[in-house]
DNA sequence: TTGTACGCGTTATCAC
DNA sequence: GTGATAACGCGTACAA
């Protein structure tokens, strides 16, 4: 590979003029600047990334960080990331995905990140992954709001989950549901508290009760009933506990197929005997689905795009103040899966 | 953030001893390792990944490109990415998305890449993004065959695409079809070359002429019509043209559902009137809907595992040879979508 | 085992 | 507008 020094020897102009001419952040003349880039295209030369970083102290990287124990992306991580990308190349910006294995390593991290901020999606009460941005100094943006101890601020993208659980109940008990089975994400996950205990507060604001088997959580992926939760909860619920039940709450869109399977399987029907309402449902999958599921938008592109806008402003790419914490807007697409009772 | 020469001071060594406590290349007393230790832990010190990266000139990161012109990601995708992902974190290594942008930027790269090495996705006949690789002497792994000019060996991870054709049009003529439309991928992308060959040869073989408007393309994000491919195409050549149509081949699961839709507004069934074959078929998907959806198991899974594999022996890090090309299984996955005629 | 000088390739900061 | 030189933070020979 050919340096620096090689291209201004032969250009015949200092190292620093070779260098201003690729960063641009000093005017050149037209005439240095021709001969530099026709010497670099021989020599093949392009500026070296790393000895840049090195001295500007940027990676122009930022970090995505998946969520614990769901490996398996449903349609909202693939959405979410797209617009997280598309936002950050907009910017300049290359996003290194960064998962967190569940068997925490020994050393977990024996040098710096290469990032200038992260993207932490899903967040966990006392996630160790905010902890070790927070030490490590590195900006960050969580999708889902922090529940650490020791960290006050900081900045978040999420929807308004009391509003989305408010709404979903309203929904479902305007049409007459009374016993309502909720299907929760992980319970680890901070999202997934917001979303129980707003569950919980909807439904005994209508002076209904929640008993314990109507809220379940995702397992986690270590589980071997973590790809077929849907599918087993709603066959134990419904089938051999023969609890009554007459609409279910999916926190994604393979939950929602997993629990359409379990019931076809009891030789129960969507929505005549059991509706159903998804929370982070893609558009072209319940539409595809037979009856097409009615659900949430959240919006997920908007998700990874704000996050990105904020991690922006915080890294000073972004000039002028900015909102630490955004909610972005989410409503109920209605379709074919909920019915009146 | 504390450098190496604050901690060598405070802990009484040299720079040289700290480096060798973290790196672990050379042997420490376990009394300077514990003070070392100490002292770091103390001053929040990690080794600079930037600084160490300039010296080794190891970035530890693999780049990953995906496709052109799919930008939402099918399942096949998204599986794909975990088996990367995992197999890339068990050697310490990251990785980083690549997007290249559909319109192509004036200045391609006016820096070298941080990465190691790269995983191409669905290369492009005469793919600019390997000659890129090429030229700046990255090694580099594509999932499907090369087709760049200049270009002769180059390591590849693939199903065999022929075999995968012959498979799905005997598995359909058996069952009385002649009259098979085939929705392939994207044609630029030379997998679907390869299938599009094999899809005639197959039929040929039977003594079957395959007309033009059996054999369609997706065309890239850019058109209108990249969502509803499926749909679109089905509507066109089933309702519109009115041709005789007994079985489709989809290339993903997405294109699929859209078929189902359009066959369901057609007022036909599946496999009643029409059978449906999935190429690259999400187990969990496939089954979820009604009918279930006969596919193929491509296991992308394993297809990303053995890429970042192959890559992990061009890289030494892997000792000993290794096969530069190789074939990953697959194997038809029968369900309820296709039916004799 | 430890300490030291030097190299890695670039950018920033001065002079001119 | 351009040239020389000092950082940037770490790894690694080599000498001790």
């Amino acid at each position: 590979m050919a340096k620096i020094d090689d291209v201004a020897r032969l250009a015949k102009v200092s190292k620093g003029t070779v260098s201003n001419v690729f960063s641009q952040k000093r005017p050149t003349s037209n005439e240095v600047r021709e001969r530099v880039m026709s010497v670099s295209r021989q020599l093949n030369y392009v500026p070296n990334h790393t000895a840049r970083s090195l001295v500007t102290k940027k990676t122009m990287a930022i970090g995505l960080t998946i969520p614990h124990g769901s490996f398996f992306f449903s349609a909202f991580h693939t959405q979410f990331i797209n617009g997280v990308i598309l936002e950050a190349s907009y910017y300049g910006y290359r996003v290194l995905l960064d998962i967190i294995p569940l068997q925490q390593v020994k050393t977990p991290f024996l040098t710096s990140y290469p990032i200038d901020g992260a993207v932490v999606m899903r967040p966990t009460t006392n996630d160790e992954r905010i902890n070790l941005m927070h030490m490590g100094q590195i900006p960050f943006v969580t999708v889902g709001h922090v529940m650490n101890e020791n960290i006050e601020h900081s900045s978040s993208v999420d929807n308004d989950n009391q509003q989305i659980m408010f709404s979903i109940c309203e929904y479902l008990m305007d049409r007459g549901h009374k016993d309502i089975m909720f299907l929760n994400a992980n319970e680890l996950m901070t999202v997934s508290i917001d979303r129980r205990d707003s569950f919980i507060k909807a439904m005994n604001e209508r002076g209904l009760d929640v008993a314990e088997h109507m809220i379940h959580h995702k397992p986690d992926l270590s589980s071997s009933e973590y790809l077929d939760y849907g599918y087993e909860e709603t066959m134990n619920i419904l089938g051999k506990q023969k609890k009554k039940v007459t609409a279910i709450i999916a926190d994604d869109d393979r939950t929602a197929f997993s629990v359409l399977n379990a019931i076809k399987d009891l030789n129960l029907s969507v929505p005549g005997d059991i509706s159903i309402f998804v929370i982070c449902g893609d558009h072209s999958m319940m539409v595809q689905s037979n009856p097409s599921l009615t659900s949430m938008d959240l919006q997920p592109s908007e998700l990874g795009a704000q996050s990105v806008r904020i991690l922006m402003h915080q890294l000073g790419v972004l000039p002028g103040d900015f909102a630490e914490n955004v909610i972005v807007e989410s409503k109920i697409i209605e379709r074919n899966s909920c019915s009146t009772i």
